[in-house]
DNA sequence: TCAAGATATGTTACCGGTAACATTTTGTTC
DNA sequence: GAACAAAATGTTACCGGTAACATATCTTGA
């Protein structure tokens, strides 16, 4: 189980260690000859150039780290996945880390991957201010957002249409005829939560509908967040006929809350999510969700990132905004108008 | 953004590398007004060290490699949180690949963990054979593997106790007077697999009950698989009054045939589930199922891999084997036995 | 006060690749 | 077959750390 090094296999093979790297590398000025001489000895020693010692010449490791909110989380799991699958296509490998959708967290991940020696860094939870992210690009390193973006720099991204899939939903809902509908909004510190909130204002104004206060709450990305949020809304005196969630999780809180009510839904409030996570339609209700293609942000973000990596000047930013669909279930009472 | 080296921050401090080496290394050799000053110059110029110039001359790269079968099934997912945690605050970095549990992709995954070159590797989807991670193992290569075991190689592991789960779950399904009790396994060329189904054969014999060979049906660990099989059990003429599953994802294919053939659970079909993935209690019916501490396992797979790397000649083996705890939820019909 | 040992610092070599340049071999043309 | 260009191969240095050993400085006690 000896380490060989490409001078062994020179020796071996009785040229120089340089002829080995070019073949190696697959440098065309080597002779056909010379190559497959040198191919045998590799594959006789089972030669294996050490990653280390190449990363540290070339400076260039191979590795992209990837920051999350959490990992556990499906939806960023999911993203991982389309991350991991390219990358390894591609060649290079993925370090990643949880940030908690803590500054501090966040920062702390960066200094990590920093020290780890990747190539470049993928983040899918930023906020709209993230100092640590804002302060790498500045730096001029290869950095892309996923599925959050900065409010200030206008860098690599690749994103869902979040104004428009909110929009959506709150347009599918009006025209069931809903007109109370209020919005368990993610926080606004996020795109995310921003945009989706945006969109369901635009489309109760489009309709001239005056957005009441009291049906816009705030909270986390949470099932917690979403649970203590619906209360609230179902104990107003005028309650909601439907309610748009910031994710499938606010939804699955809303379900929690609702049934701790004695309501149902969609009878007694139509309820809409979005990502469409995979549990949306296994959820208690099977849940009307705007589905984004999540895997597919992953891959794309890679592909991008590789390219600010390896070519020099990059002198064009990459902007992708994906566009979501609607999925309909039975939580928007959709089947319930059919009829 | 100039990158300082070694040298440049001895030179600036008047002193000489290896005394900055020193420093940083936290070598006692060092006075401290020495230490001090050199400090002072590293924060002064911002120097950091070169992770991959390290890595090269330690022959460590503070890397781990994960191998999941998929890393986007929310078990996985979990397990991987648990594994990243405990190795940032380890000081090591996580690299993760998806096998899709086929021995190929596995095979081509250990093939890229070695060419990044990780310190140590974990798996938590071996198959009981698994001729790339034996060959590992036999090489003396830094491996532990969580959740599933091989069947060879007696190394460094950590399981939940699934013979123990599923003997559990099958005795509180008899305590409830089911007699009828059908299994739906996972395959069973994985531990996960075989100990579940020993777990149910043996309950099963200890109350003196024959198991009957239609009542027994292998399949993926996957809704479409619970499906599948579930169909060809529910339409049997002697149809089971319950049925364990593999893991959650098969319980979660079995509500759906059962909803599909109009059959209620767990009015018509008990059923319990493996793992308490998240969703367990929020799916259409509650499912009961038996819980492992899946974040822990990962933890735990961390310390012993970061053990095993660090000491030169380990000579004892861990074998961790944790005790999983049934949770009781509606989809067993416990709630109609109480009344 | 000075030798001996401990402590602090410095010198040199090396890890295993790649870049850049030097040299040798081969091939082409007249 | 001489002359020269092109192709193939070799030589040397270097990347930025750490190990091992050498040297210088500081204690301490007889």
């Amino acid at each position: 189980m000896k380490k060989y090094t490409l001078r062994d296999v020179a020796k071996a093979a009785g040229v120089s260690h340089m002829t080995v790297s070019r073949v190696l590398n697959n440098n065309p000025r080597v002779s056909a000859t010379t190559r497959e001489k040198v191919q045998k000895v590799i594959t006789e020693l089972g030669y294996e150039p050490d990653a280390r010692a190449r990363a540290f010449v070339t400076k260039k490791s191979q590795l992209l780290g990837l920051v999350v909110s959490d990992i556990s989380n499906p939806f960023n799991a999911e993203i991982s996945r389309g991350i991991e699958d390219k990358a390894f296509e591609m060649g290079y490998s993925v370090i990643f880390c949880s940030s908690d959708e803590s500054p501090q967290r966040t920062e702390a991940c960066v200094k990590h991957m920093l020290r780890t020696g990747v190539d470049g860094m993928i983040f899918t939870s930023v906020r709209l201010k993230e100092p640590a992210v804002e302060k790498l690009i500045a730096e001029g390193f290869p950095v892309v957002l996923v599925n959050r973006k900065l409010s200030s720099s206008d860098y690599h991204y690749v994103i869902c249409n979040n104004f428009l899939g909110s929009y959506t939903a709150t347009k599918h809902l009006l025209k069931l005829g809903y007109k109370k509908i209020a919005m368990i909004s993610g926080y606004s510190n996020f795109s995310t939560g921003l945009d989706r909130l945006k969109g369901y204002q635009k489309a109760l104004e489009d309709n001239s509908l005056l957005q009441r206060s009291e049906y816009v709450i705030e909270t986390s990305f949470s099932a917690e967040g979403g649970f203590e949020a619906a209360k609230a809304l179902l104990a107003l005196k005028d309650r909601p006929e439907a309610i748009l969630c910031g994710n499938d999780y606010i939804a699955f809180g809303v379900m929690d809350a609702a049934e701790g009510s004695g309501l149902s839904i969609p009878e007694d409030v139509a309820l809409i999510g979005f990502d469409d996570t995979d549990f949306a339609a296994r959820s208690r209700i099977k849940l009307t969700s705007v589905s984004q293609k999540i895997y597919e942000m992953g891959s794309i973000a890679v592909q991008i990132i590789v390219d600010t990596i390896e070519r020099k000047n990059l002198d064009y930013e990459h902007k992708v905004v994906l566009n979501p669909k609607l999925i309909i279930r039975e939580s928007c009472g959709y089947h319930l108008h059919k009829k």
